[in-house]
DNA sequence: TTGTTTTTTGTTTGTTTTACCCAAAATAGT
DNA sequence: ACTATTTTGGGTAAAACAAACAAAAAACAA
């Protein structure tokens, strides 16, 4: 049997009986209780059901359809680093704001077991956050964006006005030396613009695709930026640019930090 | 069995019987009673119940919407009937309100390929409503109660009051001649009330279990509430009160309309 | 095809969590 | 105050987990 056959299948039985055994899926597969505490792992992590021990299980209702952001597959590898570096910057305690973007959601993973207060405009980050208790969910609502999964327009952004963040993670869809962070949405662009306004501290997440190109609509300036997070180590010219404007940069090896030796 | 399913149900079990001894529970799941202890301990300090010697109980009566969790898993085929019939009610290009109950939840398949727009504070039905793109989905948002899967508190508020809708679907807990609609969480109730004042015509959704009983926190009185969608026939007593008072009445049969002859 | 790399699965080892047993302390009923 | 029962805490065994490594399978390039 095909490894993502038997994730399906055991999506499926969980998603039927809504709580399963590592032991049971064992037996039934044929395969090692490691390997099925692999798969469960994984499946966790995309949100399709939460582990406990000695198996997994799902919440009525609410996990439905976040299989889709699986299949966001490009770069993945990249904003998993991403995600994990921008994880460690969080602390219990701390307020944090997530967007929309496929890199926020990937930052769910990491700080599920966190005890923070998290806004969003997300609704996947929303629905997968729900899950935990200890996560003190703020939703902007307003109106549904579907391509972006994300919560728009004038209720979203008086709803962000009513609060404050210690750190916000905003992606966006270019990065510029001159025209500063821009995005293709209008909606997306205001929301993030308020998102990094609202915050005490702002991290631009951005892998190097987005650098050097130009988008639609403004976000902000780099003046607003304090922390980038970024996939691949960016040129000398970044660098400079990016230290006289005081903004911290991180940069992820995609591989070990060995590699750079 | 996984220790959580355990949990569940001695959570469902003292829900049912409202109180529950320790080596009742050792010998129903064939552990030691210490592993029972240890798990009412866990369930306490989640506030689920409360340990006395030799077991546990919860008081029912006032604050007590520790309830809710098992209302949602009882009489689901009288709450699809309730669902079916409210989206009867609903047509394309109808801009309506569901609140954060099981029946508004149901409501969703009912209606998933109508044109309407949806306003809602559940995350369910935010999650489940967010697939389809005929439907104008706007969340409330605001802070996430878990127990109800529901955004309230003062955001959610402000954003419902930037709205008006043609239809409302309200549940509650309890519906009393004399005090009206109640809930037993006051945050739910508010955001009841508002979804309610903001509709041309508000829809009571109540099952035969809420009548004649009354909760902690008011909702609104009959004045507001324009339609009854109830499970089962009421009494002549009921049907007098919703006559004079110009409310529409629908009793929906639990199984065919048939069987009533 | 062959050989190499990558991915997946299985195995091993050590750690953590859970459940059980037993004895001492605490509690309720008489 | 006495007694029967329950609770608590410590110690122990078993189950589950995590991490590291090895083997097998699959994917890839030459």
């Amino acid at each position: 049997m095909l490894a993502l056959t038997r994730k399906n299948k055991i999506r499926e039985l969980v998603l039927e009986q809504k709580n399963v055994t590592v032991s049971e899926l064992a037996s039934l597969f044929s395969v090692t209780e490691e390997t099925i505490r692999r798969d469960l792992k994984s499946l966790e992590e995309s949100g399709l059901l939460i582990r406990t021990y000695g198996g997994a299980y799902i919440q009525d209702g609410v996990v439905n359809d976040l299989r889709d952001s699986l299949r966001e597959t490009i770069l993945v590898p990249n904003k998993q680093k991403i995600a994990k570096k921008c994880a460690e910057f969080i602390n219990n305690g701390d307020t944090i704001a997530l967007d929309a973007s496929t890199t926020a959601f990937h930052i769910c993973s990491e700080i599920k077991n966190k005890r923070i207060t998290v806004l969003t405009d997300s609704l996947k980050v929303s629905s997968y956050l729900s899950n935990y208790d200890n996560i003190h969910l703020i939703s902007t609502g307003g109106t549904f964006l579907n391509k972006y999964s994300s919560f728009t327009g004038k209720s979203a952004q008086k709803t962000i006005m009513e609060y404050f963040v210690d750190k916000a993670f905003v992606s966006c869809r270019s990065v510029d030396m001159q025209h500063g962070i821009t995005d293709a949405n209008e909606e997306i662009a205001a929301i993030r613009t308020l998102l990094i306004e609202r915050a005490k501290k702002a991290f631009l997440i951005a892998d190097h695709s987005k650098f050097d190109n130009v988008s639609f609509v403004s976000i902000c300036g780099f003046d607003k930026i304090d922390v980038v997070v970024a996939d691949e180590p960016l040129n000398a010219e970044w660098h400079e640019f990016l230290k006289q404007r005081n903004i911290s940069l991180f940069e992820c090896a995609q591989d070990d930090p060995a590699d750079k030796a």
